[in-house]
DNA sequence: CAAAAGACTATAGACTTAGTAGACTTTATT
DNA sequence: AATAAAGTCTACTAAGTCTATAGTCTTTTG
């Protein structure tokens, strides 16, 4: 399961995303719009910023903004800094990886080949869908009627 | 990530995979060969007996032994019962749905829309392979070389 | 009847997640 | 220069989940 973390990392990304021509977002406002607790999404906002997603601007006028382009954002990147890996096994990882406790021969372990696979069908979607790709997708129904 | 209830539920199920054709096997040997605590075990294979895919026997010479073909029992029913549900999301899940805490109009939700492709991606690959796939996967390397 | 095995329920400890608190720093405005 | 508006950073707490263990009960075999 996703971690409430992860989901308020990309509303408040898709929100900023939203937000790209006008100024700065607080943080208070964008908690309060997107009803994420606001110290909670304080310590998210400056991960996000830390791994260079965000620019933030301290004083009267700061706020929050997106420091690249919405399309280049991909949400596999940011699942790994709120959640960590995305294989469901640490022996499957691609950026994480680590040796399971339980696996004794990983060369012929079935199991590991088989969460590759699920890594590698997981990151097909989560690698090529950026924030820009889940605004586009919210209005996709409207667009179709 | 998988829990670890869920790696020695595959495994168990491999071993008794491998067993077939042989005498039933009991906890105390399974627990010892594949390094899985013991009484962990039990509730374990007891969840696997519940949901049909195994058969016990109480008593002297008794133990657990598979009650379905190695080839028709597929991962993704293993998860889903040790691990819950499969997708990221509850509100993207196919036999766990459930509204998500932090979520307004589902319908235009371009989160959900995301994890549902990550969801099918996932299952894909664990609805399709079965434990006699892991167990012929083990020995893959053997038969290339 | 005794021993071998599984069935079932409860509980404890460790770890993780979600959320809160507070003191500090930078910037803009007056 | 003073003040207020904002973000930065670290620590902490509460609740929940996961892993593992313990103990008692039931069934089966010899």
């Amino acid at each position: 399961m996703l971690s409430k973390k992860t989901k308020y990392a990309i509303k408040a990304l898709v929100a900023l995303g939203k937000n790209v021509g006008n100024p700065p977002m607080q943080i208070v406002k964008l908690a309060e719009q997107e009803m994420i607790p606001r110290k909670f999404l304080e310590q998210i906002l400056l991960d996000m910023r830390n791994a260079g997603y965000l620019y933030s601007k301290k004083g009267a006028g700061g706020g929050y903004s997106l420091n690249k382009d919405a399309a280049d954002i991909f949400l596999a990147d940011i699942l790994r800094i709120t959640d960590g890996p995305i294989a469901m096994v640490p022996c499957a990882s691609l950026k994480f990886y680590r040796k399971c406790d339980e696996c004794h021969d990983e060369v012929t372990c079935g199991i590991r080949k088989t969460f590759i696979d699920v890594r590698n069908a997981t990151l097909k979607v989560l690698a090529q869908t950026s924030i820009a790709d889940v605004i586009g997708r919210e209005t996709d129904d409207l667009l179709v009627e």
